[in-house]
DNA sequence: ACCTGAACACCGTTCAAGT
DNA sequence: ACCTGAACACCGTTCAAGT
């Protein structure tokens, strides 16, 4: 009752914050996708000038970092000491998830250039759980580059291919198949014209290329150690 | 001599093209990042006004695309016979020599929603080496999505991490190993630990990355075919 | 047919001025 | 301490006007 008519606008009940103009940067995001949050927009949507946002963060890349921040946060949640390829799959699954709430996420993450805090948060548990399974260390720096390649780039290539989520593959291929000179492109006709009867399931395509990869760093990793750390490798923790 | 006078700016000899706004735009992004091809940095190049270019090109997008389209090409050139897994070994070879040309390249690529001409005759390319190998449509398809999720995904990671081309990993190690507090994280020192002495061979990682995905692809592929196939197929040795 | 000049609607950021 | 107003140097794009 006292404080100014917020009311009227249904936000600035209280003043801004680091916090609060993050908040606002997702929601945007979400929304518009990483495009639409600008520092202008940023403010509209607050109730304030660009300006004053000044106050609070220190320019646009600071927003960005925050998002950064916030979204491998999401993604790094609750590491537990299963085996390591357990655990590489529930962190895959949960960048995936991750994706598909944020779909912003993963360019805004692959387009930073230096590690945020909880980049390293995000590094340091799962190298934790790799070296815990009895990784080198220049192994399990290897295995760590090699999965995230992978999951990240997948994101990215989905998008790119307009995969997934809700859009019917068999519709994009026969849209393929009516775009191009069927003799010029032989076996593009003959790849989309199996995908117009039977849609495409990107799910099961990123397991199977997540299970390729965690086999082939799992045979590595017996090649090398002895045998005893193997057996111990895929269940508990080694003493550190 | 009847010209107008070209010798003073050294541009404008002839009469713009969207090949010659294409060329402009390829050399501010070598220069400058992607970041740095604007319309109206074009048309300061190219000694023009900004609104000129509209007469050669769509927009800002028609030139990303056409940029786009220059880079893929450059990558899909010259595909042979050769076995499927040479095929492709070279392909990952030669888009990372374009990214190190063109460091801009695999973000934009990745941005991109919709396939540009030249995506469709690389795709074309390579599926019909993984065809002719014996794939089926479905697996073929999957080989060329978990690859180049792996291809284009370590480019990404590989800028984000800031590794290689003339980086010193050593010092970069150092620089982690600075700004963290040890106990809070110990298995990242580990790692950097190790990396600090002996530098972080980043093509050796890939290639490893590579031989894994092509290897478990290629097993896939003897389980499923004949054996006539499955020899077809590759020229490696099955037993393992 | 091609290019210019000026305008429009946007950006991020700075800074003196208000409260 | 926080916010505003106005300004600056940039964007992409449109369009009438020039040649």
């Amino acid at each position: 009752m006292t404080d100014s008519r917020s009311a009227e606008t249904g936000k600035r009940r209280t003043t801004l914050t680091r916090e609060r103009v993050l908040d606002a940067a997702m929601e945007l995001a979400d929304e518009g996708g990483i495009g639409s949050v600008t520092m202008r927009g940023l403010g509209r949507r607050l109730g304030v000038e660009a300006a004053s946002l000044y106050n609070h963060v220190c320019g646009k890349d600071d927003v960005l970092e925050g998002l950064t921040d916030l979204v491998t946060g999401e993604i790094d949640a609750g590491v537990d000491h299963a085996d390591w390829k357990s655990a590489m799959r529930r962190r895959a699954v949960r960048a995936r998830g991750v994706f598909k709430r944020h779909p912003w996420a993963s360019a805004l993450i692959d387009s930073r250039e230096r590690m945020s805090p909880s980049a390293l948060a995000y590094a340091e548990s799962v190298l934790g759980v790799l070296l815990g399974a009895g990784f080198s260390a220049r192994d399990a720096a290897n295995a760590f580059l090699i999965l995230d390649s992978y999951i990240y780039g997948f994101e990215r290539q989905r998008a790119s291919l307009s995969l997934g989520d809700g859009i019917d593959t068999t519709q994009s291929a026969q849209e393929v198949l009516g775009a191009v000179t069927p003799d010029a492109f032989p076996a593009l006709v003959q790849v989309a014209g199996e995908f117009a009867e039977l849609p495409y399931d990107e799910d099961a395509v990123f397991d199977l290329g997540l299970e390729l990869i965690l086999t082939g760093l799992g045979e590595r990793l017996v090649e090398i150690e002895p045998v005893e750390h193997a057996f111990r490798a895929d269940n508990a923790p080694r003493a550190r």
